[in-house]
DNA sequence: TGTACATAGGTTGCACACAAAATATTATAC
DNA sequence: GTATAATATTTTGTGTGCAACCTATGTACA
């Protein structure tokens, strides 16, 4: 019976998580919808606007993403004149990707709207439940990441 | 600087969520590889399983996705032996979606496993944390369900 | 020096997320 | 009783997620 029950939870836990992670996604593109930006797209320009310039490799750890997916993305931002793409002089293999003028003003304008959002989202959480919700949280990406190594080995 | 750390916080609570979520398509994907089915495809066919027959309509509120994600689904799956699909005689609009006997086996299969490894993620918090956790949880996809909804209207 | 290996990045193919439009069928208005 | 609106589902187009493969460049070592 108590087994039982744990297992319900835990599944929900799952679910849970990956609604949340849903909404947020439908949230930021409602909000990106206008700046024509999607959300991928953005997270890029958030994550080189950070570090002023970045190889592609570098981006793909911050956002432990996929280098295809990358890819697009950055032709796709190019496309629009919202990234640069120059070759390394000494390593001709990096590419040095660097915001232009008009994506630095805009990905500034939707972080604004984005923090503005984002506070409203814990606005009933207290201080001290938040802190125990990642406390818990981070022991569960620990635990997924295991689970990963465990799967990927076998 | 108070308000700052708040801030950080909450913006680091969707990038937290996001990339759980995506730990746990990853871990899902890994365990149904070898079923040669994707997470999507598991997900509607545990939703009709648990409720036996079910229209289009019916696996789209569950679920909570598009519909158009939801007919390519449907199709791969009825390619694949997977579902049937039979018009209701009454109102032809409606197609009653249900498992053969194939995936009926292979569902349960697939659920067992995730039984067990879902359990795995969770073991080393306490059932109190994993009630405090959802607590917050279901605070915060509330706010981010409002949040939508203003969003949208506007 | 040359060969094997590693690394950064891109391309291709399949599946999914989602908006918009199309299709088919039923319900409602008048 | 026909025009109109509503509903269920599919189709189309763009972007993303990811595995597998390809290319170009750099590094290690015999």
């Amino acid at each position: 019976m108590y087994k039982e029950e744990v297992f319900d939870v835990t599944e929900e836990v799952c679910t849970t998580i990956n609604k949340s992670s849903m909404l947020h996604k439908r949230m930021m593109s409602k909000i990106l919808e206008r700046f024509e930006l999607t959300y991928a797209q953005y997270q890029v320009l958030k994550t080189i606007k950070k570090h002023q310039s970045l190889s592609a490799k570098e981006v793909l750890v911050y956002l432990d993403t996929d280098k295809a997916t990358l890819s697009g993305v950055l032709t796709r931002l190019e496309k629009k004149g919202l990234i640069k793409r120059e070759k390394d002089a000494k390593d001709r293999r990096l590419m040095h990707i660097s915001l232009t003028a008009a994506s630095e003003a805009l990905c500034q304008q939707v972080m604004d709207i984005e923090t503005t959002c984002a506070e409203d989202l814990t606005k009933n959480v207290k201080p001290r439940e938040l802190k125990n919700f990642f406390s818990v949280f981070e022991r569960i990406i620990e635990n997924q990441n295991e689970k990963i190594q465990s799967l990927t080995k076998s």
